[in-house]
DNA sequence: CGGTTTCTGTACGGTTCCGCTCCGAGCAGC
DNA sequence: GCTGCTCGGAGCGGAACCGTACAGAAACCG
């Protein structure tokens, strides 16, 4: 329990009204100025969902833009073959339906609720859109939150293309631990085989790779996290870009300006809360 | 010399004032309406580059964002290890920078240009930064061109994914292809290596694949596309959807609402405007 | 024209990962 | 208890790729 004293409000599915910013989970909201989130908050609804719930389908129109508030979302790709790959992850930290603040009308992957259930708040797309044009600051907001989520994909790339599996699988978990309360991580290795691109049996070996370095233990549906410093050194460079530029860009400019943090400190968890103790 | 009409134009480097829009060879600044050109046109200057010229550098400040003409960039990751990883490619079609227009002024990249000479028309980021502030449809254009590119790099990872290095290469040579004068793409050996993330004679045994396929033909420095249906074949799935993109969200947006077209069909090659002779 | 550099083709042994298959362990219902 | 299902662990032959190394071919250059 050393994370994230934020996101612990209340995860009740009231499915209506009474959403205010201080009784908020998603820190993507949580970052908008007082006069910002009063634009949406007429429109804004709290819903729940479970494990596989599909939020989108590629090509279709983006009807909801979703901000979760536990619970962690899938971006899935499935233009070849029969697989879906996981290109990258959403959780508390961001928003599903950026292409939308981006011009773009259609989801332009599947999208599906993974590891746990949880809440989300969303908003009607042409709601948001009005209050899109209507505020600046709003906007900023949110395309940043799209460009740290590009640099995430394009990590995945790199991780893909030069990581051996385990070191792959190493960055996932990192990605899930940061957006999940505690250590553990509730995935099936056939779960993780569909992000990973690779046969379940792979997935076993991999994980038991990371048992044999102490990082994290494996049981039954799910990966418990004891060495997170291993696993940011089996991830090596594709992980923390992403997570810096969360902190700067959406964290930061509430700080102020940028401090040149640079994009290469990412040794600690900026996503993550971790060390401060709840109340 | 059966495409691209509207990319003949003067590739000299006149490097100065002059630039109006009908003699423009960027898309995307072609695609902008006259008020929004007139915004940028005292700003805009046409630059040279060279064969390895190096456009941005990770984590340096967002200086110029620069529209290429001819020739084509790679946008490369390098945080991982020594090698730097292509995972998408820009040309005439797009533009340089498009994080400042998402409220990043940090590269989060590497680009260089690749393959051949050409020219770019630059902008200076703060006069770039201006003129979105007073235009809310260059805002939408430029945007829309972040989601096309974002939607290419999450094809990168599919592709990196699930493919043998034969199907991957064949990718990236018909996103060669499409932003290239002519059927021949000056990259040797070597540079494919650093694209593909393979060791370099793993280069020479796909390309040779290629060609018993009769897809292409190698030759010293440089690949020439001999069945562009049989490329479309090999890539599959991870080819298409980008271009598609492109085409309802940049020159759709001239011809009126969307048409439906849909994702999927991209069999054709929207971007590479083949089958239009010259005047 | 000969020497040098760059690019391409080829080979060998070793590793990773594949597809497939089967088995056991945990867990729910009845 | 027994049954049925999901999940995790293990083995086997084969394919893809790797790192390394070396030789021929093409371009470059003085």
């Amino acid at each position: 329990m050393k994370d994230k004293a934020i996101a612990g409000t209340n995860p009740r599915g009231d499915g209506v009204a009474g959403v205010i910013q201080t009784n908020i989970g998603n820190r993507l909201l949580q970052a908008l100025s007082r006069a910002d989130f009063a634009l949406l908050a007429p429109h804004l609804e709290r819903v729940p969902f479970a494990v596989g719930d599909e939020i989108a389908a590629t090509g279709e129109r983006i009807a909801w833009v979703h901000f979760p508030e536990a619970g962690i979302a899938g971006i899935l790709d499935h233009t070849e073959g029969d697989r879906r790959l996981a290109i990258g992850l959403v959780g508390l930290e961001g928003m599903l339906g950026w292409p939308l603040v981006l011009g773009e009308e259609r989801w332009p992957h599947d999208v599906a609720m993974r590891a746990e259930a949880g809440t989300a708040i969303r908003i009607a797309a042409p709601a948001l859109a009005a209050a899109l044009d209507g505020s600046a600051t709003l906007r900023h907001t949110l395309l940043r939150f799209a460009q740290v989520f590009g640099v995430q994909v394009g990590q995945s790339v790199c991780s893909a293309l030069i990581h051996p599996v385990d070191r792959r699988m190493a960055r996932w978990i990192l990605l899930y631990h940061d957006r999940v309360e505690g250590d553990e991580i509730c995935l099936t290795h056939e779960e993780f085989r569909l992000m990973l691109g690779v046969r379940r049996s792979s997935v076993t070996d991999a994980l038991h790779k990371l048992e044999a370095e102490r990082a994290v233990r494996g049981l039954r549906g799910r990966v418990v996290v004891r060495d997170r410093a291993r696993l940011l050194e089996l991830a090596g460079g594709t992980y923390g870009a992403p997570e810096a530029a969360y902190r700067r860009l959406i964290d930061g400019q509430l700080d102020g300006p940028d401090e040149d943090a640079g994009m290469r400190d990412h040794r600690s968890s900026p996503l993550r809360m971790s060390g401060s103790p709840a109340p």
